[in-house]
RNA sequence: GCGGGAAUAGCUCAGUUGGUAGAGCACAACCUUGCCAAGGUUGGGGUCGCGGGUUCGAGCCCCGUUUCCCGCUCCA
């Protein structure tokens, strides 16, 4: 397993991740893509717009990031997307208030304390504000697993949504939060795009934007990060039916990743046993990065509860009318919230490989290539000289200036050939093309393949259909 | 947030008991080169993460701070 030290290194001096505000000391968890960074970006989401919205029953928006401040009283940001933290004044450990009380609550029933236990779980279950846990925790003198003291701080609620305030004045009913989900865009606009759209129940919408969580860490180059971006969809059904749409977007999502070149066995499915308050079923698709299993989508049985609850706060009808079966209801939703951040970060890792390959000497030499399935590749196409005279640099020039029409090409005629291939192949470009002495004579000219630097000869009329044919995307 | 490690050129690193910075690769130009990097010549690039302090003098010692990595913790 490569290093994310190595991704890291090689992704800052090819120009895909930089750190960002580098020349001022970094800002923390917070990064910017470089040149082939960003392509690599792009084309993921490329292929997911195209995943999800290049089909009839699947429409796309894209919202704005500052909503009205009731959408997230709706949703339950405001009051549940809250830490409760406390911090021991001793082993200054810091535990989420609640963790700690349930941790105690089963070391009580290990011991079969059962009657405290019971005593101090219908107390936890009653508690929501931070006085509420730091009773439980004094009343019952939890101590810190840590240190066994119980000398704690207060209970502080660290609310994970960022605030901003819309106007000249800063207080309280001006201020807006930075969504911390992409996915309350698309209820608010559930209403608009069936009014527009002629959908019929089940139909989904799909969007890509960022979103930001005031996260206490920030880890693991941008697997955690405070701004992010999500390649969100929800899928509208009937209530009742959520069991097998839920089933067909793991299966769909699942193939998806593999079309991205994943390996099979860097992607697994995990269940999760504890529940969010609005799901009633959660599957994390996860790929095992260079520091273990971490998610990159999230697949969630919501309910109704979204489209219910705004319902409820805006005062607006959020109903389905099926008129042919004579129903009216407020649709259910299953979610597939990817991250593409994560997902970028997971591309690199995963293309991230070192072989071996033949120097002019006859003696073998490591290589690094990054094996990106050829759609997601920053750079398509690259078109070398053999050497510098003979009008092969103008006759390669005219051939790249050509290609860049349709792809992402890069010209290079700096180095040995063998460098230049080098080159590419740390920045996975699929193909090189190569004019040599025979293209003079006869217009036929190389393409080199990355992965196996294997060579074919075609004519130059037919390159752009030859890579047209290797890049687009079989989905 | 805790513990550990690290920060010197784009990257990987060296830098003597403190005496005002080097290498390899990379990059640019030219030459060479007839298919898989590390041939030649020349050149650009660093207030040694940032801020204080000690000292005649700090990349090096002390304090603070920022950032990254690893392990915990956390991740409605």
């Amino acid at each position: 397993m490569v290093k994310l030290d190595t991704i890291i290194s090689l992704a800052k001096r090819r120009g895909f991740i930089f750190q960002s505000s580098e020349i001022y000391g970094g800002l923390n968890g917070c990064w910017d893509f470089g040149p082939l960074g960003v392509e690599l970006l792009r084309n993921l989401k490329e292929s997911w717009w195209k995943a999800m919205t290049y089909r009839d029953d699947i429409e796309g928006i894209d919202a704005a990031i500052l909503m009205h401040p009731k959408v997230w009283e709706a949703s339950g940001h405001v009051s549940q997307f809250t830490d409760p933290m406390i911090d021991n004044k001793v082993s200054k450990a810091r535990y989420r208030a609640d963790n700690l009380i349930e941790e105690y609550i089963e070391r009580l029933k290990k011991k079969n304390k059962i009657d405290v236990a019971n005593e101090i779980e219908q107390k936890l279950s009653r508690a929501s504000t931070p006085k509420d846990y730091y009773d439980i925790i004094v009343e019952y003198k939890i101590p810190d697993p840590v240190s066994g003291t119980t000398e704690w701080t207060e209970v502080r609620n660290f609310n994970l949504m960022f605030k901003t305030f819309i106007g000249a004045v800063e207080d309280v009913s001006s201020t807006v939060y930075l969504r911390p989900e992409t996915a309350q865009g698309i209820y608010v606009n559930f209403k608009n795009v069936l009014d527009c759209s002629r959908q019929k129940i089940p139909f989904g919408i799909a969007q890509i934007g960022k979103a930001f969580r005031n996260e206490i860490n920030t880890k693991n180059f941008l697997f955690r990060t405070r701004e992010f971006e999500q390649m969100e969809m929800q899928y509208f059904i009937e209530p009742g039916t959520e069991n097998y749409w839920f089933e067909y977007w793991m299966e769909e999502r699942m193939k998806w990743y593999q079309t991205l070149g994943f390996k099979p066995e860097t992607l697994r499915f995990k269940e999760h046993e504890k529940l969010a308050h609005y799901a009633n079923r959660a599957v994390d698709i996860e790929f095992l990065f260079p520091f273990g299993w971490g998610e990159i989508e999230g697949i969630h049985s919501r309910t109704n509860f979204d489209l219910l609850n705004h319902q409820n706060y805006s005062g607006k009808k959020l109903e389905y009318v099926d008129t042919v079966n004579n129903k009216r209801y407020i649709p259910y939703v299953v979610e597939t919230s990817g991250g593409v951040t994560r997902t970028t970060m997971a591309l690199l890792c995963n293309a991230y490989d070192e072989d071996e390959a033949p120097t002019e000497k006859g003696t073998m030499e490591k290589r690094t290539v990054l094996r990106f399935t050829p759609q997601l590749a920053p750079i398509k196409v690259a078109v070398f000289p053999l050497v510098n005279k003979d009008g092969m640099p103008e006759l390669a020039k005219k051939i790249h200036q050509n290609l860049q029409k349709y792809f992402k090409s890069m010209y290079d005629d700096s180095g040995a050939i063998g460098r230049r291939y080098r080159r590419q192949d740390e920045i996975g470009t699929p193909f090189c093309i190569t004019v040599d002495g025979d293209t003079l004579k006869d217009e036929t000219v190389t393409i080199r393949d990355r992965d196996s630097m294997k060579q074919i000869r075609i004519n130059i009329s037919q390159i752009v259909d030859y890579l047209k044919k290797n890049l687009i995307f079989n989905i």
